[in-house]
DNA sequence: TTTAAGTATTAAGTATGACATAATAAAATT
DNA sequence: AATTTTATTATGTCATACTTAATACTTAAA
């Protein structure tokens, strides 16, 4: 396999550096908060080149796994394992098939989440949802397009979830599904039916259940699958 | 340039260059396979150091951006989001609230990706998911915990979806539902009931539609997400 | 002429030493 | 005691030299 090859193929120092290191901090059971050895003695202590160290130490960083500060070393940080995600996660450096998988991926958990939805929802919320929408146009033919309605709408139900990953992932995906919704990648398509609407969902979420909140949300979607799929 | 404005916060000399790099590529609309500047060339017209330029560079391969070797220098590749998300993504690293969440975002996928699957499978798929339950324990009662066979339908059915995106999310989170079924992290739930199986999946995926199936797959999950609700 | 073996070259990988900078601790001043 | 000044320390950055492996080139054998 892939992997397999290329765990041969890691006989870069660094490589090693970098597995031994995290394989310390785990023997070491650090706790958020510790700080780690200093750069010269991990150097030492491994027997390579401070260079080799710092390159090691950059990728934890970069993983979040420690955080460094001028005097005081680096310290174990609670990973935060979409932080670095977001750099990657630039549309511009991502390819159209990506952007589209991306975007896919957002669909899928939209109509997937009900379920989270329906175990925490409160009337705070449902109110809260109900403000969103009030001043929404009443056209549901270019509701697609009023970005600004479809980002509090929907962020207020990834909020709903409760679940803080979930959230946070997407977060970070935002600025994909914006891009490709305003790029050229797939074609408009005005679709004159009428599918479910904000409106219908909150009742839905209020007095239905997950299985009609999951067909609600899929209808209200259906454009979006539409220009998937061609 | 616009990396100015972030630049105010990243006041590291390589967090200024790993911006102005990844402008750079993206100005040049390099495609996957180009090779960019050498890291000499780099280091001189960007008037710093060598050792900057390596820390920056790495930066980029760790997004996945780039693939350095020996003579040849650094290619541009089709990045891999997730690639680097892996190691970061070791259970023994997250805390227990956020393997939770983690697992929920599973549920949440399986139940939601059914137009993915119904968009794109073959009689192929039909059969080898088939041949997966063929020899599956007949008793649904512990067919949570007959994890290999999980991994194996459930893998399948990612695949089915041919979103490259969502398959490697999948594979990457996969330590973590392993992690989180065999841990205490719930009390094990014995129902008695007798939820969809395996079997019904695939003949609702053959016969049925996308509707059927994600109430399928929300019956079929429905220990686990018994589980999450305590 | 073709091909295989050997060599040179190149760019990344690694090592070492030095200095800059900022955060902390220690000391001195009020 | 509180505040300012100074010293210390570990990371950040720079410069240079050497090592290694992949590529290009040359040469010798078929």
């Amino acid at each position: 396999m892939h992997s397999v090859f290329k765990s041969i193929n890691n006989h870069t120092l660094v490589d090693r550096v970098e597995a031994n290191l995290i394989e310390l901090l785990h023997q070491r059971k650090l706790k958020v908060g510790d700080s780690i050895p200093k750069e010269l003695e991990l150097a030492e202590s491994l027997g390579v080149s401070r260079t080799v160290i710092r390159e090691a130490l950059m990728r934890l960083r970069m993983m979040g796994l420690i955080d460094t500060k001028k005097k005081k070393g680096a310290v174990i940080t609670s990973p935060d394992i979409f932080g670095n995600l977001a750099k990657s996660l630039n549309p511009y450096i991502l390819s159209d098939d990506t952007l589209k998988e991306i975007f896919e991926i957002r669909l899928v958990l939209e109509v997937g989440m009900a379920d989270l939805l329906f175990r925490n929802v409160t009337k705070e919320d449902i109110k809260e949802l109900k403000q969103i929408v009030k001043n929404e146009p009443a056209s549901t033919k270019n509701q697609m397009f009023e970005a600004s309605y479809e980002i509090a709408f929907h962020g207020k139900l990834y909020r709903i979830s409760h679940n803080e990953t979930l959230i946070k992932f997407q977060s970070l995906l935002l600025p994909v599904f914006d891009y490709v919704e305003k790029s050229s990648l797939f074609k408009p398509i005005v679709n004159p039916k009428k599918f479910t609407s904000h409106k219908q969902l909150i009742h839905i979420l209020e007095n239905g259940t997950p299985e009609e909140f999951r067909n609600g949300m899929r209808s209200h979607l259906e454009n979006h699958f539409l220009r998937m799929n061609d």
